[in-house]
DNA sequence: TCTGTCAATATTGTTCAACGATTATTATTT
DNA sequence: AAATAATAATCGTTGAACAATATTGACAGA
């Protein structure tokens, strides 16, 4: 059979590969998806596309405008402080009250180890990745699989944003051992020093973010 | 004509419309939803329906099975501790880093004012109602557009949980006048403390679901 | 009577073609 | 050059079609 993987439908397959694109930075803010053209592109029919679009839409990646079609979402400062808002809220939390021998912290300790690796090596998309791994760990802390696929669908709206900055050495390599010290703090049993330190650690990612954003030109152009 | 408003696409209204049965309880959990009947009831193509089901089946309130249709999703415990673990992070929070004059929070002091005169005569439904906008005020009291819209889905999971129990005025009666303490908390500016009195609430609260879920008979049953 | 096999039926998964409605673009007129 | 009309392109929705899968029921054998 041609087919590749007829373990899940169509449609959220689709979502996926659209989704992947999207935060690899392959199709870029503001530009508008044609629905002849992209299933025509992806082999598909325009139901099936658009059932995919209807879920992105819906996760914040997509925006749609009626009778004009979908688009790129074109991340705002608006977006990112609202972003990091709710990061300081479920982060902060699930460290604050985390048990200190939960599997999670493996997690977090071990993406800690690959971005030291990928960092000494200048791989700072790998870096990114890492940390991206690690924040999830943390909202795993909290034991809510709500909470969990909430957070990937955010992380995944705010790497649509780091798309458009072009410095990934400073978004991501200043906070490799501030990660590694909320591990130690947490394996000390201290999680409310821990939450603290998080949301001082949050605050200067916010503003490093913003300050790169606002240096970008000709933002929210088509 | 039979169009009622054509300001928004067809499927988030079919979404909505049947999000409104599922919560008023007309239609019960594990019941299958059949995609040829229900297109022909509202009088919508199959296509149409079937973008409706997939906004549904991300919002936790529809289950899909491949090849064998969506269902309405059928709460169980596992799924209502997970809520309130979700709550307790947010809420919590939320009312934690509250400004106490904060334009929410008169939505809550009028929520606690409609639940009032709704007890008085026994209308336990516009009470529940009346409790489900003050806690939707306190995720406001966040500033998040991300978190408020998440916290409506949980939200809408969560009556659809309360559909299967049987007594509402155990359920949203004992916490009219615990709401109205956590409001002048906040009136007098004692943040910490409404945070920690809203946590031992949403304990209570989330025993006293258990426990009537525990009561119901046949639970799992299609 | 019970059980396993197999065909018949029904439902979902996906595609395609069509048409009205809305928006974008081009051509025409003043 | 500006305003307006005609044209083209795209989306929104529908209905039908076919393949893939699941359910049902009949039937033969133990």
């Amino acid at each position: 059979m041609t087919d590749q993987d007829m373990t899940s439908a169509l449609a959220p397959r689709l979502a996926e590969a659209i989704r992947n694109k999207l935060i690899a930075g392959e199709l870029k803010p503001g530009h508008r998806l044609s629905e002849v053209k992209l299933s025509a592109d992806l082999q598909v029919s325009r139901n099936s596309l658009r059932e995919a679009f209807r879920l992105l839409t819906k996760e914040g990646l997509l925006r749609h405008e009626p009778n004009r079609g979908v688009f790129v979402a074109i991340p705002s400062m608006a977006s990112i402080i609202d972003i990091y808002r709710v990061r300081r809220v479920i982060e902060c939390r699930a460290v604050a009250q985390a048990y200190p021998k939960h599997p999670a912290v493996g997690r977090m300790r071990a993406a800690v180890e690959e971005a030291r690796s990928a960092s000494a090596r200048s791989d700072w998309g790998t870096v990114g990745s890492a940390n991206m791994v690690f924040h999830a760990a943390i909202v795993d802390l909290a034991d809510s699989e709500r909470l969990s696929a909430f957070y990937l669908q955010i992380a995944a709206e705010l790497r649509l944003s780091f798309g458009l900055l072009d410095s990934p050495e400073l978004l991501h390599a200043p906070y490799i051992e501030l990660n590694a010290a909320i591990v130690e703090k947490l394996d000390a049993g201290e999680m409310q020093e821990a939450a603290i330190a998080l949301e001082a650690y949050l605050l200067q990612s916010e503003r490093t973010v913003l300050a790169a954003f606002s240096r970008i030109p000709d933002k929210g152009k088509a």
